[in-house]
DNA sequence: ATGTGTGAAGTGCTTCACAGCG
DNA sequence: CGCTGTGAAGCACTTCACACAT
């Protein structure tokens, strides 16, 4: 996956800290890694492992302890000299740095294979978030529902959902040829951040965040690296 | 997308040069841009454009004209000084350097939904790659098929399969409970590349090639930039 | 004149190493 | 003593700027 959202430290922090940052600006790659510690503890969590140390914790999942350390460094001091984190303690604090303690709603457009196994994909109406619809401008879908009993929309409905629902995330499941139309409607309706699935590469706009996720792109690099770790395949 | 493919210009090259490299070591985020700038071409081709200077390049898909230089530069000498680069022919050596010249054959184990619907996504079965099999475990899933006419087969059969198709890349699509464990039977089939679905941080393996695509991380991700861009949402 | 290919400078990310605290 | 938090060092990636080719 090619992200949009590149390094950012350079950008300058203005307005009030929703997770109390010290310090300037965190990395995207730092903000990656928050989600896989919350991942983490979570696994430890439901092992029942109380407390764990950053040299445990990066044994234990292929990471860096000083990274984790300094990770968690940049929004407080959250654990404890001689001992390490308290799981739970932890865990809790990254939901809330992460703003996944309030619910978000995210709207699917594209119900073609992808969209509908997105829909229906239990990952999404679970812990922080939930799917406020699913949409596609072909007629003959609209109306019908995913096996999971998510009903296609038509695109004439979306921005008015957007706007009552409060939505702040889409998902685009659309053909490449599409992709780009669709982007401007949903920014336009009021979506601020866009999960891209078409293999097409986004005209961005001013406060919209966009993430590509290019499955061919990941194939590819896949066959890039086999092809060069050893003597073919 | 968090990777496990991490930054290895350390990593010195041994063999035979596969795409005839010049100088050591191809980092993995210039891999990535490869497909990329793959994209672009194609897109600049039907469009009918026929030599394309970095600048230009750049400009359109919001990238840095140095950079693409650089990458390519990597691989040989393909511009032409004072005009640019031809785009059929960039891309035939793109083709060739990124090893899509010969098909590749991929194993999916997990028919879910995700699984289905990358079963029977277009990209897997057009250039460069095809789908040599579907699996799961589910005794009610096995003998049935997909829309697109994919079947199920059981997860006893992958390993023949595998070895008598040369199967070199799987994707997982299984929960993340079993992830850890079809991971493992397939690298012992011999797989050597692996994308991972299942939101598990999989222990990889000497040899083989581990590239992550978790849901869910992207979205907290989009969340997380997105509480900080401006005063929530 | 125009645009590549590339050493060098600039920037950001990771890792080290240790002070300081429990 | 063990482990965090952190400045400093090391390393990798990006961008600049220009020699050189056409």
């Amino acid at each position: 996956m090619a992200h949009i959202v590149k390094s950012q430290t350079r950008r300058r922090r203005k307005r009030g800290e929703p997770g109390r940052t010290r310090g300037s600006a965190i990395s995207d790659l730092t903000a990656q890694r928050l989600s896989i510690y919350l991942r983490c503890l979570d696994e430890l969590r439901r092992a029942g492992v109380e407390t764990v140390s950053s040299q445990a914790l990066a044994r234990q999942f292929q990471l860096h302890p000083a990274q984790i350390r300094k990770d968690l460094a940049c929004f407080g001091e959250f654990g404890v000299r001689g001992v390490g984190y308290v799981v739970a303690d932890l865990r809790r604090n990254l939901v809330r740095i992460l703003g996944l303690n309030r619910d978000r709603k995210v709207i699917i457009v594209g119900a073609g294979n992808l969209g509908r196994a997105l829909a229906d994909y239990g990952g999404f109406n679970q812990e922080g978030f939930s799917v406020a619809g699913l949409f596609d401008s072909d007629a003959r879908k609209i109306g019908r529902a995913t096996r999971g009993g998510v009903p296609v929309r038509a695109m004439r409905s979306l921005p008015a959902l957007v706007r009552r629902m409060r939505v702040g995330l889409a998902v685009l499941a659309v053909p490449a040829t599409a992709a780009q139309k669709v982007f401007d409607q949903v920014v336009e309706a009021g979506v601020r951040a866009v999960l891209n699935f078409a293999p097409a590469r986004l005209r961005g706009r001013r406060g919209v965040i966009i993430k590509a996720v290019d499955l061919k792109i990941q194939l590819e690099n896949l066959v890039f690296h086999l092809i060069r770790s050893r003597g073919a395949v």
